[in-house]
DNA sequence: CGCCTTTTGTCAACCGGTTGCCATAAATTG
DNA sequence: CAATTTATGGCAACCGGTTGACAAAAGGCG
């Protein structure tokens, strides 16, 4: 019936060269030049030089590559140019959706002003990171690095050979973006102390994070604007998992309110609290961060602070083209707003019954 | 003038070409043959052809490569060779967590086997999806096509130029890879028939959509040998919001059990069921398919028949570097197993009070 | 030891664009 | 109308590898 493999080995053995596999190569200037009646030099000035060749000849060209549906050789203009319209996008995990709308963003940029996305993961690793990077470096105009596992160090060494932007970490002396939780933070503890509540525990991220460290600031300072009392716990992974674990830390806290490093820590300490026969939000309130894909698939939906992803991808895409195009070098901070989305998650103490 | 090629460069005005952004361009072969002393065409055989060289000048030449910290200028060598050692992956939304394992796998082991992965997006349009599959055709070795919208005849008229491998749909004449929907199905509509449901319906997807009709084949065929109804109904679209919508149908449907073609719909349809009071699975059993990032994150968490996505992406993958390196083309059909994962939200029917 | 086969390294011709320099034609100016 | 500037196209030298053809060197054999 169905063989898995079906090696029919005897085909042809297809040289393949610049013909892919039928017979017809792919047009080059040459032949333009040849159709048009002129040298090929003209032709590549005609295709990437405008206003360098008279309107007359310019129409000649067109006409000719169309006429061969010429398109031209990526290669070819790389290797004596360097440049390749194309760039990198390294991000810890590809599967955490934290990134996918990064990506997206980043992507959509990127194709809107006819760049090509490279996309790689460093799993979670800072040598990892720095080797896909390094190998990128070799085939792209710049890099974008989310929210990136390598040294400060590492970055600017990058950021000397060609352009990069980074995600969700300032870094001294290159372009980042990132998200300022400040106006997302106050929000949502501002809506915690109106429902009553008085304490709060953060549940912080891995140790070595940039962001897990501004928003424990962001939280501290707004519980004491808020005159409320914060407590910091640490969490094993910032997972689902690791929300689970979290979750008798919690209960000890005496905290009748959570604010979590990410949404996953907050989907899987709500799982953990509610299978311990705890009611969300009525005995305890929980506040996710960054609004991630399936946020809101858990009943209550979880209450967060957005942090906007897409906005953050295409907002790198744009600074490193500008970096890429543009003349001088602004390589500031962008920083893009926070906000509370408010959803069944956190609310009222019920008083105990 | 001075020598014709002079290594200090007057650092004024960086014309920066071969020199990514600060002093010293990178070495080539040139260079290492030079330290070595042989020939550069011998440096390019000892480093890509095995065995080509003697040990002696092997050696020679490994060492002076890494002294100059030489790596190849990609451009050049996928000049003369058109050899890349980058494939393609296009999807028809990045956003879609059906994808996220399936990228995740390609990206996996076309790290592994050397190669480097690019990611292209369709935004779910055929013609968006043939323009970007184009454009990738001039970069890369390969291309793989994760649930493809265009036509089957494009599909082949892109296979025949370079190697092409198609996932979640079977396209004569193209090595596929698809997920046996079977097994699991007739799981969960054994496991439906066990709790007493005599009658489920189908929710379909996109009617474009392979899969989707696979599936609800199989929907057919298991129920009809369990000797229990099917009915079909349809989805605007296959989101989670095409699920709300279609809440309404379900209800006037009178079926018991829900399979929905994929888990987006099935959480949309189920918050949609428990707004309007309706208990799961008490009153009403709901199964998606695919089990993505997030299935678990509901209450009661979904039942789902789940396709091994991080498989698919990655035999593809395969697939495709076996093409590559292949001497012959097997060119089969990769067929990977689905199965039931049973979880809250299916269940023994309670009788209506 | 001469003859033949098998390594092993060199030469040179690409791959397909880009770009500095120059010659010519066209346009501007005194 | 000559002199000078400017627009336009051609020539040729790259970019950095790859590879077929070939010669020199090494090894095998009678």
């Amino acid at each position: 019936m169905t063989e898995p493999k079906t090696p029919e080995v005897a085909a042809t053995t297809a040289p393949a060269k610049k013909h892919a596999r039928d017979g017809k190569p792919n047009a080059t200037i040459y032949d333009i030049a040849k159709v048009a009646g002129v040298n090929p030099s003209t032709v590549s000035r005609a295709l990437s030089k405008p206003g360098r060749v008279s309107a007359k000849t310019q129409k000649l060209i067109e006409d000719a590559a169309a006429e061969l549906n010429y398109q031209v050789n990526p290669f070819a203009r790389a290797l004596p140019t360097g440049r390749t319209n194309t760039f990198g996008l390294i991000v810890a995990d590809i599967t955490n959706p934290t990134f996918f709308d990064i990506i997206r963003g980043a992507e959509t940029t990127a194709t809107l002003r006819d760049y090509t996305l490279v996309l790689a993961e460093s799993a979670e690793s800072a040598v990892t990171e720095l080797t896909a990077a390094r190998r990128m470096m070799a085939t792209v105009d710049g890099l974008i690095l989310a929210s990136p596992r390598m040294d400060d160090d590492d970055i600017r060494t990058l950021a000397r050979d060609k352009p990069v932007v980074v995600i969700n970490r300032e870094v001294d002396g290159v372009p980042c973006v990132v998200p300022d939780v400040n106006k997302g933070i106050s929000e949502a503890v501002r809506s915690l102390a109106a429902n009553g509540h008085h304490k709060v525990a953060f549940v912080a991220g891995p140790l070595q994070s940039w962001m897990s460290a501004r928003r424990w600031e962001g939280v501290q300072a707004a519980c004491e604007w808020s005159r409320i009392e914060a407590v910091r716990l640490e969490s094993t992974k910032p997972t689902v998992d690791g929300g689970r674990q979290v979750a008798r830390d919690v209960r000890a806290s005496g905290a009748t309110a959570v604010l979590t490093y990410n949404d996953l820590l907050a989907i899987g300490l709500m799982q953990e609290l509610q299978a311990a026969g705890m009611v969300v939000p009525d005995q305890i309130s929980i506040v996710g961060f960054d609004d991630i894909f399936g946020a809101d698939f858990t009943t209550p939906p979880l209450t967060t602070v957005r942090s906007p992803l897409g906005e953050c991808g295409s907002g790198a895409a744009a600074l490193l083209l500008d970096l890429l195009h543009g003349t001088g070098e602004p390589a500031g901070t962008l920083r893009v707003e926070t906000e509370l989305v408010l959803r069944g998650s956190s609310g009222r103490l019920l008083p105990a019954g």
